[in-house]
DNA sequence: AATGAATGAGTCTTCATTCAT
DNA sequence: GATGAATGAAGACTCATTCAT
């Protein structure tokens, strides 16, 4: 019961969040957003920088969530990252607010929130290093640069694109085509290039 | 003489909005920072908002301003793309408070903001689309893709290692590698490869 | 409940605008003379102006609402407008602040206010407007000039008493007198007079 | 020299005080209506409230001023009151600002200007009631009335013509038909009559 | 004497937070 | 547990006034 409505304060929340920020979003409006009045969020959070707070972390909860089981394995790492970033990507179509706000403040390092969302993001960021560790293993992934890093890279490269696609107002590039994007941008680059074993 | 107490208001207001964001900073500690009286701002900016557009607007400007002359020209995209990147690590350096905001706002997409971005960055946008347009047709670079996208995901990647740094502390990466790296992800991407030409 | 509050806003309200006008009046002690902490007139209105146009419409309410009834009909013009004069001045007695605020207003033609007090008094005006066409049509009151327009000047004669009264510190005219004043005044006129009818 | 900038100063401030109150109209305005820039009213007036002082007196030495040689004397009271209703007509169309800054004044009862305007429009007011004692004693006028209130109601009942002159955008009355309808209200009044000595 | 930049006291207004019901 | 009225700290903004030039 208490939980419900919980999960209904953080969903206004993230809503709110996600369109005002989070100075400008009023725990006046979250609440009615939610169903209730003014008071009843101090029931639950202890103040708006604590319900922010579980926005973020819920938000990067869920992020992480679906990632369990989507990796297909095998050896071909370009499918496999096409294959998190789907997932990446229709977590966002369900939680366009939660994304919105981890995005943003992803990129506004805020002291109090870069920490959470780098410690919740953790295991995602790991699980791409893990891929690309065997691709290096594997011979498929540059060995010059550390796997860890790559993979943030790779993580910033899905936000950027995100970030495109709000910024254009849907324009492009579309939700549809980013995972896909997103690893050519990523795996191939911009340069022409023969693939290894081309002749 | 109103020109000089104008940029010291901007300068000062750069900083506080980088440290704190445009809703936490106050007007008071800018002015002050400035070293005026609070009132002093408002002899120069009707508003906060106001002030915040003329550091936008001024941050925009510094990062372009620098790029005349940069690029080399020649031959190698990736020699060109290096030295733009050279040029706005080194502007960064000078104005890290003034790129601080420009990121910030640039990825958090807030209507009022996001257009004037865009109007000031287009130039530089512009410049590299150029560059990689040269470069399709000189075979180095893809043709699959439109190049001012290219050029905005260049920006981006740009960015995003700028974020990485302020968000680690400066801890990876740090400035120096900024312009290299970034060239190396835009351009050739993680997989192994064998450069065109190469046997 | 929250009208009781309301009212008891506006009534600090009228007392403080009518002692130091709109612009020296302070939110601050109306709601402290109210009873309140600053902050609470704005759960009740959204800016210091409008409640200052709460005011001035109750105000002028207050005003109109005791005519009703007030008439005595029949055929003397003179006993029926003394009969809403002594209206009129019993309603000040009791709300001396709001007749204030709408006399200077009144007087002071501010576009803002000039129109909600026309809007607010003109049943008042009609009123008086069409005793004196009775009057006209009973050959008791010249026919000249338009009931309409006396009937300004009926309204018009008494707020003058009024700003007298006040000016002189109640010294004169005594509110007790206003009444049957302003009837001699606006009906008899200054000149010596044989009454019609007169041998 | 330092009289004309002074003169200039004041003119500009009746101006902006007519059309904002005293409250709202802003030195700076005034200073740069009158063609200097914002520090020089503080050469000629120790503050703003000082300024506006000097308005008002000059509004009611103005108003006063052009009455001397104007009563035409004689023995109507009538034709004497619309001499002196005209002159004043006259001196409200060189001198719009400063009659409505006198009027607005004089309406609001405040304590710091009300005894200056009384003790400037004085003069006038005597001049008034000296009229129309001569009439009372010629039998024109009622003498259950003291001649100098008589005189106060006369000025008020012009004041307020002039006040629904300016509330009615020059609709009703015309400046061309005050001084006929003030002598005409305040003299015969409404009611119908037979003028002493008609048959 | 004129200027206009700087000052800072004074207010309105917002809104997170408290708490009696 | 929900409510929403009351609170009051905080901060943007105004503008009369000062004063160095």
């Amino acid at each position: 019961m208490r939980e419900i409505v919980r999960e209904r304060l953080i969903t206004a929340a993230a809503r709110q969040f996600a369109e005002a920020g989070i100075e400008q979003a009023r725990i006046d409006d979250i609440s009615t957003d939610a169903g209730f009045a003014k008071g009843t969020v101090y029931n639950y959070f202890a103040s708006k920088e604590e319900l922010f707070g579980a926005v973020v972390e819920e938000a990067a909860q869920r992020a992480v969530s679906r990632f369990a089981g989507v990796d297909p394995g095998g050896g071909d790492v370009r499918a496999r990252l096409v294959a998190l970033a789907q997932a990446d990507v229709s977590v966002l179509r369900d939680n366009e607010s939660f994304t919105k706000v981890l995005v943003r403040e992803a990129m506004s390092f805020r002291p109090t929130t870069y920490p959470v969302i780098e410690l919740h993001l953790a295991p995602f960021v790991l699980q791409i290093a893990g891929i690309l560790t065997d691709a290096v293993t594997a011979g498929q992934v540059r060995d010059d640069l550390p796997p860890p890093q790559m993979a943030l890279m790779f993580v910033g490269i899905l936000s950027l694109l995100y970030v495109q696609h709000w910024g254009s107002n849907g324009d492009w590039p579309a939700l549809d085509d980013i995972p896909e994007l997103a690893v050519t941008a990523f795996f191939d680059g911009a340069a022409t290039r023969r693939k290894e074993g081309e002749s």
